[in-house]
DNA sequence: ATCTGTGAAGCGTTTCACAGCA
DNA sequence: TGCTGTGAAACGCTTCACAGAT
């Protein structure tokens, strides 16, 4: 697929933020777009964006710019958004609900098709179509759901255990909500999502920039 | 505070991390640490964390490390997460009462004090003890209530809107859950929340790296 | 004429290596 | 001796400037 043997991860957050913002362009019937506008509407450079989509190919025609349509599917394609991906999630609290109920997921492919916790009284429970497994049933759940990727929504006191089990259930990347820091071994992926980091980013520029 | 006029975003965010991993340190009563363990802990060069931390001042103490407490509190304060910052939130649908639930804001001295909607089923419910109050409102509610800070979550084709709103009410920063990008005039400082982010960089990650 | 794709330059962050200090 | 704090080197990402294509 791509031309280089590294991309920069900073190229990779972006090819995600041109897409959403392709997405909307599709939805509001704009047919052809170029670096300029893209650039503009995701706070970066123009040849910032060129030179991400040359990581993967040459998706724009000269003097013209690109085909929303084409290039929206490129870059789904880069970045592996254009197929399913069977999901877990471990920890059926408020958060874990919220997401399960939260149709994006569907609507991105990334299909939440179990659900696990290690509290008795929420095993057996449905939770938005889906019965709610004990943790320790991952190692059978896992194979036989065909699932690739977990979400950890566990209090932080239980991630790394719940990584643990995800892992050695075989699972390929984790998202991990909790605000705990989670070892891996190389060959599983570990994404945070920790939004504290960026309210923090905002407390900080409001009091130091005057 | 700091030394330097220009700090790395991206210290800024390792800052929050090093915060956290401190926070368990000192729940499992460790006093002192360096800026080996807390390197490994974050994933970081440990004198990525010393340079960091000089940003803004010398912490530590030569041929002993960090005092957790201290550091902790150190690193708090560079960050202005030593203090009460008043925050409303707008748009309750499921992630939005997620969040009005979520103890961790409280726990961290992010006091959601007022929540917003423009639908007026939901106007005058009162969730999780907050009164909802309509959009329009935050005109004077935001000063009323002391309001620095505004969360995000209604539907992506609501969001400018509200950040309009937010803005001209006064906020000075911004948290947008919402998927879409938002324009803000340079005093009001934007951080986005999309984990959809992070999950095509593990689905990036898992498909390239064989 | 216009906008992409790209080598090279510029710039900012990360890492190194060691002086400084307990 | 051991670990911090820091100038300097290394590295990698971003931006520029322009050749190339329509």
């Amino acid at each position: 697929m791509q031309k280089y043997d590294h991309i920069p991860r900073a190229t990779i957050q972006r090819l995600a933020t041109y897409m959403q913002v392709l997405e909307t362009m599709k939805k509001d019937n704009i047919k052809i777009t170029s670096s300029e506008p893209l650039a503009t509407a995701c706070d970066v450079n123009a040849s910032q964006v060129r030179k991400d989509l040359a990581y993967f190919g040459e998706f724009g025609v000269r003097g013209v710019g690109y085909y929303v349509d084409y290039l929206l599917d490129a870059i789904k394609d880069c970045l592996h958004a254009n197929r399913e991906w069977r999901t877990a999630l471990i920890g059926v609290g408020n958060l874990g609900r919220a997401l399960l109920n939260h149709q994006e997921f569907n609507r991105r492919g990334i299909r939440i098709v179990g659900a696990f916790d290690c509290d008795p009284f929420k095993i057996g429970e449905v939770a938005y179509g889906l019965e709610i497994f004990c943790s320790k049933r991952l190692q059978e759940k896992v194979p036989e759901l065909g699932i690739e990727l977990g979400i950890i929504t566990t209090p932080p006191e239980r991630a790394q255990r719940a990584a643990d089990q995800l892992i050695e259930a075989g699972v390929k990347g984790i998202l991990n909500f909790s605000s705990a820091r989670i070892v891996t071994p190389n060959h599983v992926y570990i994404e945070y999502v920790d939004f504290f980091h960026q309210i923090y980013s905002l407390t900080f520029n409001i009091s130091t920039k005057n």
